[in-house]
DNA sequence: TACCACCGTCGGAACGTTCCCGCAAGGGAG
DNA sequence: CTCCCTTGCGGGAACGTTCCGACGGTGGTA
């Protein structure tokens, strides 16, 4: 075991006085004496003294510590949005116990089993999809555990949760290619869009500006799996890309789910001579910050990430705060998202 | 406080039988007859019985989580080390609290300390620079800390350390310019590049093969404070290719010590009307998913981030299970890097 | 029958805090 | 002088585990 340091006990026989008053000085709590608390804070510094959060967590039941969970880590977006939370989870003095759930609902599940052994004071998870671990949330909301969803949500959980409002992120890039004339839209993503929240959202808002333009409905191509991994969605894009080229099917214009798969699908139109944004214009979702450096330079849905990182954790926190009465009606902040022009959807 | 649910003594009276036993029951461990054994899983099962780890490991001083402190998460290279290092420690049942420290050593130090009162079983961390906290570092080995750095070590302090060969990094990047014949190299990075092991290494490296090739020693580029933001990196290393072709001087070799700076640059040289790689070739540094994709497509010096996040665990576990024996020497895991040959650098 | 090994079970101390309460000393008001 | 309030401090229980040592019971062996 590794040489524990003192104790407050230590402390407390160091300086001559007992635990509760070291403890008191300690914390500015209670009525100590100027002189004592000096004396007890010197012994302490001297003795290299450092406090031990689990017996303090043991008696106080909290441990400044908040569950992320995220199903990837190594994708840009989720990233961001994990730095968002931790720079306003750790401007509260609190901490962060992160786990990735690989896209796995069971994984996910027991990642969230275990942080709550670990005593997390809340929960902050971006759902995978919004069927799967349905019952699970709603069984962990009952139990009065503070938890908040963030990215996407799951409508059948009446749960707080801080999310972009993805059908406008949608409706923004169908207007842009209806503003610039475009008849012939296309949709690139990955999975089955309609189980998950957020792209299900930026589909329905798509589809509604393409309505709205009187276009057809835009055609899908598919990037593969939910459950792509991270680091292939820049070559899932591009060969979805491909597919549909060799296919002989047409587009003017396309409207990917993320910035990566954008970019993937940009080398595939290049490489098929296909000019952007003349011949098809491109918009990417997340507005990466490489998106502005690529060639073209790839205009973007911009999801406001730190926004939605503070609100995420200000929902939490007063969850918390409200110490497991789950009486609250279930908030949804919703982000506005913006739609920032850049060459490959120039006019 | 959030209502907790049934402790080990509620189950135990629930079953019949005392608290002793039921831990047993639920470790495996010590003797219990397989009746009660099954009994007391259901009961603990029905009663949705949730294990306080608090409590565990103020008795055991093993928490079962392992501190990771980076200076940011929101770049891609820091990421995927995250993602790996998050998988190698959930693949041994440890969870991983996180931190960001900002770049600021004062951060960096106060973060480490408090990931110890949260009784952490060790310490990752990717140090700042190789002076701010070298002292502090040495502190904490005294007293028993496992602690292993990856990405970047400090030679002044003795710890285990999983990083990337880095001279062999810039070798390779060197080398390949001399066999394109280049004659006029520079070299792209942010901050003092000295300070920093990894940097000073790619630095020599590069600098190795200049000699080696007899051209003149690379022109330095600078890219702003070690301490910009992540999201600037691109637009950096923008900026800093355009005030130097400004400045009129000539090159006709790049190394980027990351990849968006790379790209950044790039794009400046493209504005500029200079080819990449007709005039200029180009390297980047990580081998980030999207260099692949980029136009030109960017070559890279590729880390093999996996392995030394894998690394990086194994000695940190191998520090535990000793047990805060400092006697050990202090073990440098380097692990081989490559260039990835794309366009940006073809003959 | 006496002894012993072993199995299953249990009581209780300990881990390092926090916090409620109680106690002594001192001082001001009546 | 008495009473009471305030201030400064300490004792001890409690938080939910783990684990050491002990104990009764059963069966085998001599």
């Amino acid at each position: 075991m590794p040489s524990r340091g003192p104790s407050i006990v230590a402390i407390a026989e160091a300086a001559g006085v007992s635990k509760t008053t070291v403890s008191s000085a300690l914390h500015g709590r209670g009525r100590v004496a100027e002189a004592t608390r000096e004396k007890v804070l010197a012994v302490a510094r001297e003795m290299g003294y450092r406090p031990n959060r689990m017996a303090r967590s043991l008696r106080t039941r909290r441990t400044g510590t908040v569950g992320l969970v995220f199903s990837h880590f190594d994708t840009l977006y989720f990233t961001s949005l994990l730095s968002a939370v931790e720079s306003a989870v750790s401007r509260q003095g609190l901490h962060l116990v992160v786990g990735a759930s690989q896209a796995s609902p069971q994984k996910e599940q027991d990642l969230l089993e275990v942080l709550l052994e670990h005593g997390v004071d809340g929960l902050l998870v971006a759902p995978l999809d919004q069927e799967t671990n349905a019952d699970y949330f709603k069984a962990l909301q009952q139990q009065g555990v503070p938890l908040v969803m963030l990215d996407t949500y799951l409508p059948r959980v009446p749960c707080d949760a801080a999310v972009t409002d993805n059908r406008r992120g949608g409706y923004l890039a169908g207007r842009r290619f209806a503003e610039l004339g475009r008849r012939q839209w296309a949709l690139l993503g990955r999975g089955v869009l309609e189980r998950v929240t957020s792209f299900r959202h930026r589909v329905e808002g798509y589809e509604q500006a393409a309505r709205e333009a009187g276009v057809a409905q835009p055609a899908r191509l598919s990037a593969g799996e939910l459950s792509l991994l991270p680091r292939e969605y820049e070559r899932a894009g591009y060969r979805a890309m491909q597919a549909y080229l060799e296919s002989g099917a047409g587009l003017d214009a396309l409207f990917a789910l993320d910035d990566p798969m954008a970019q993937g699908a940009m080398r595939a139109l290049r490489e098929a001579g296909r000019a952007v944004p003349g011949e098809v214009a491109v918009i990417g979702h997340d507005d990466l910050p490489m998106s502005e450096f690529s060639y073209p330079p790839l205009a973007s849905i911009h999801q406001p990430v730190p926004a939605m990182g503070e609100q995420a954790v200000a929902l939490l926190l007063e969850r918390i705060a409200a110490g497991g009465q789950n009486g609250q009606e279930p908030r949804r902040v919703f982000l506005e998202p913006s739609l920032v022009v850049r060459e490959s959807c120039a006019g």
